[in-house]
DNA sequence: AATAACTTTCATTTATTTTTGAAAGTTTAA
DNA sequence: TTAAACTTTCAAAAATAAATGAAAGTTATT
């Protein structure tokens, strides 16, 4: 295989891989393709590579940077701007799993405890549903919070230690 | 808030998450329904409850089963099929996981692997990109792997311990 | 302050995904 | 073996999500 076709081949698969992650299939070809350039990437070039158009382009940049995982920079002398991607793996991995966090979970536990909180009366029915919501309220609670830690927990001895156990 | 608003909430909830989570959202809410039934639900109550097609409701059953987060039942003396959810979060975890797994994460790895290890001859540019794609095949591998290893992790005492330290 | 170089926005179009529903398929019981 | 009760399939329709591109908006340069 050579390269113009790996390069192609791993945009599309990243690409792929983002769509079902949640990160929209653009989005995340952008990153791919900002993750294996050496040097900082225009918007044009951006186009260019992907065959998309400029509004995508920027919108989709822009969304990336929102979620930090891709940075604006400017090189002296050039007027337009260019852009790197984030390239520690541990960096973007907390990164996505905060925005993540953020826009889907944190507003879903919400809305669990709210309706695992109503009385439940008499009915078995009721009572099963209180108590349904409320197991799935922690649960979810519980790994959210580990994708919170996971920063400190792939820095830690003992997570190293765990992780290496688990291998 | 009374039950029916707080049940109808749920099962909104669960499946807006679904489908941000790669489930598709009727497939959601059918489990989210199931979930908080206190006895099996035949596929008309299905449609009733959801107001979703006969077809429909037919195919997410389906794949609900597929996953195997979904039993078919049958009760004595009732033509009908009965369906049941698995109740057990872990469990479900861990079959979402599974699954989610088999799908997307292993044929990535697989293109991972075959785009990094084109050889990479004189240029810098082929350098960087098999430097970067080696290192996202061993951080998707080892994300891979713990997923794999979650119940043995979440069942053993050293995995316990962190949890609580993690909390 | 006018112009050129570039970026963002957003109404419209296009592509993708999901749902419908009627026909075909199965299973059970008489 | 026929008919009733139920389930599955799948082509077409509907709903949703994403992309386009031209106009509006910025910013730097002369």
């Amino acid at each position: 295989m050579e390269f113009k076709e790996a390069k192609n081949k791993f945009v599309q698969t990243w690409g792929a891989l983002g769509s079902q992650w949640g990160i929209n299939k653009t989005m995340a070809q952008i990153h791919a393709l900002l993750m294996i350039s050496n040097e900082p990437v225009s918007m044009e070039d951006v186009m260019e590579e992907l065959q998309i158009s400029r509004g995508n382009a920027s919108m989709n940049l822009r969304a990336l940077m929102d979620w930090g995982i891709v940075y604006k920079e400017y090189k002296s002398g050039e007027r337009r701007e260019f852009f790197t991607a984030e390239k520690d793996l541990d960096e973007l991995a907390v990164k996505i799993a905060r925005e993540r966090s953020k826009r889907e979970i944190k507003p879903a536990l919400k809305i669990l405890k709210e309706v695992s909180s109503i009385d439940s009366k008499d009915s078995a029915e009721e009572k099963h549903f209180v108590e349904q919501t409320t197991k799935l309220y922690d649960f979810v609670l519980k790994a959210d919070n580990m994708l919170d830690k996971m920063t400190e927990f792939n820095e830690n001895w003992l997570g190293r230690l765990v992780l290496k156990i688990m291998k």
